[in-house]
DNA sequence: CGCCGGTGTTCGTCAAGCCGAACAAGGAGA
DNA sequence: TCTCCTTGTTCGGCTTGACGAACACCGGCG
């Protein structure tokens, strides 16, 4: 995660997103109920609003939070090959024959390309709090989710469950796939 | 979007993350370089911090920034069969044959699984800043990426770029496919 | 028991964010 | 041009967040 001053960060985002939305400066402060002194300060990057402040702004601005505070991401692309993959050793997923698709350092989530096979049901534990989990079945079967209420996937279908408690993963037919994204925030 | 008062959920975010870190009031403090009378009043629900001092402490903490502020998931399942799948026309996206895979409101991403077929390269417009698109090809050959700047991917192959400027999609080989994630923060 | 190092809490002071009003600047129209 | 309205900017004041010190609390130890 960039950890750049986020104020330099916050005038640039509201200046934008106030364009973006088409409002003026006293229109904005009007509907956030704050100051038309107190945003003009904030878009000409002095100040330090506390979260109140921002808050409202991005509620009217109809944009998530960390978006006014974290800087944009760079603008190139990035390529994994899939010789390039890491893999992940059975004994350490719950599910047998995993590949990490890619997992860019700094992300917000992972993306794994899955497969399993046919056998007894393997248990994830909890991973870190506010971790989501969405998995996307490409092939086979799948029976997933937290523990004591999975749910039974074929191809095409999707799940999402939280994945900051214990869940499963049991592949019901030969040579099942899917695509697991992992969510951190 | 959850849009309720941010507050609280500093309040108990703080000391989740603090704990889960395993620091001392005392300690985070003096790390994050504000004074511990400041942290305890932000655990205990009172205070309404600025951004710098949030920052600071989102900093120490290793958390990104909005899970300081944003209320955690639901801790239920949610489910997206195929067969319920919305069908985007072909005239509105870059790509022959695309389904939406799931897209649940208020989430931070959307998942389509897409499919296309051999021809001319196809054109998407700028989405919302701050978007975020990655490609995880499961069939066939895409050339995709900024618009100027494609790459060409294989099976199993991974690209993640910027979605908020022109890129570009192109399907190489018959029945190509791929998972398709658009992140927007 | 008395002392100590540690926890997290409350209190008074200072600085700073937020506010409302007053301000200069740029059009649109008569 | 003169007026009127709206744009966004600066200026005192009141409010409040941030700070440091002093505080109460707990467990270990001689």
């Amino acid at each position: 995660m960039d950890r750049t001053s986020p104020l330099a960060t916050i005038a640039l985002s509201l200046r934008r997103e106030r364009e973006r939305v088409g409002l003026t400066l006293t229109e904005l402060a009007r509907r956030a109920g704050i100051a038309k002194s107190t945003l003009s300060q904030l878009e000409s990057g002095a100040g330090n609003p506390s979260v109140e402040t921002l808050w409202a702004l991005a509620v009217v601005l109809d944009v998530p939070f960390s978006r006014l505070v974290d800087p944009p991401s760079a603008p190139s692309v990035q390529v994994v090959r899939a010789s390039e993959r890491i893999v992940i050793p059975s004994d350490q997923a719950p599910f047998t024959g995993t590949l990490v698709a890619a997992c860019p350092p700094g992300a917000r989530r992972d993306l794994h390309l899955i497969t399993g096979e046919p056998g007894p049901a393997r248990d994830a534990h909890a991973h870190i709090p506010g971790t989501t989990e969405h998995l996307l079945v490409t092939a086979g079967r799948w029976r997933a989710g937290p523990a004591g209420a999975p749910v039974e996937l074929g191809v095409g279908d999707y799940a999402r469950f939280p994945g900051d408690r214990p869940h499963t993963y049991e592949a019901l037919e030969p040579a099942s796939a899917a695509v697991l994204v992992m969510e951190y925030v």
